[in-house]
DNA sequence: CAACTATATTCCTGTCCGGTTATATAGTGG
DNA sequence: CCACTATATAACCGGACAGGAATATAGTTG
């Protein structure tokens, strides 16, 4: 129960679905992220940490950055339905939908070390 | 999205989980409600006024008590979606188990009254 | 209408959460 | 090893939230 506790927890913020959302469409680093979220990088960052300490998503290096990827298809099977659900949702909300227009355009070559 | 961050927030919650999963065996008054989840009446309250404002469950009058009931298949799909997948899970979980093997003996005539 | 009962609301308090700023860590290139 | 960059963590603050106690409301019964 504690576990399904926390998924909800962590699905219970607009930025943090917006993530999953955009982790859904491919894998991005921090500051890809951060920037489709228009948010700081700490902030960023702590929301990244929930959603993984949530078991909804899970990341690895790559030179300096950290690729944040949707958790792969196992740890358990009711984080798995949620996210398939998710998947199927919020196709016509303006922020998503905003979200998925710019996110092809989005690339951390262009980002980095430029804020 | 605000209804789905809502949703989601109704059901981040031990208590709030529980409540759901009783009323997805049968509708109940509050106190019935109380007397499984082992709160004070107030609180359960507060509890049921979360979830029927994110249109997970709603209620009717019937003289002095207060049935809550599990929000009727139409409403908004991804809540419905929602609760099918809530139905299907927590099977085993210890503390849902047990209210469920208290449920079929908990009765408002034998409850109210003698609080 | 008075006494009673089921439920809701209010007020208070301690805790959690999201955001920001500042700082730390880790990997890279010179 | 130094400067730089991407990310994480810490410290702090304001606002939301859970729980309890007290009170209000609404419906029932006599």
């Amino acid at each position: 129960m504690k576990n399904m506790v926390n998924a909800f927890k962590a699905m219970a913020d607009q930025n943090r679905l917006k993530i999953l959302k955009m982790l859904q469409c491919r894998e991005m680093c921090v500051c890809e992220i951060r920037t489709l979220l228009e948010v700081s990088q700490p902030s960023a960052s702590k929301h990244l940490r929930v959603l993984e300490k949530a078991g909804l998503i899970n990341s690895y290096k790559e030179g300096l950055f950290v690729n944040y990827r949707i958790s792969r298809p196992n740890e358990n099977r009711q984080i798995e339905e949620l996210l398939a659900n998710l998947s199927r949702w919020l196709e016509t909300d303006d922020d998503i939908t905003n979200i998925m227009e710019r996110l092809p355009n989005i690339h951390r070559e262009d980002i980095c070390g430029r804020q």
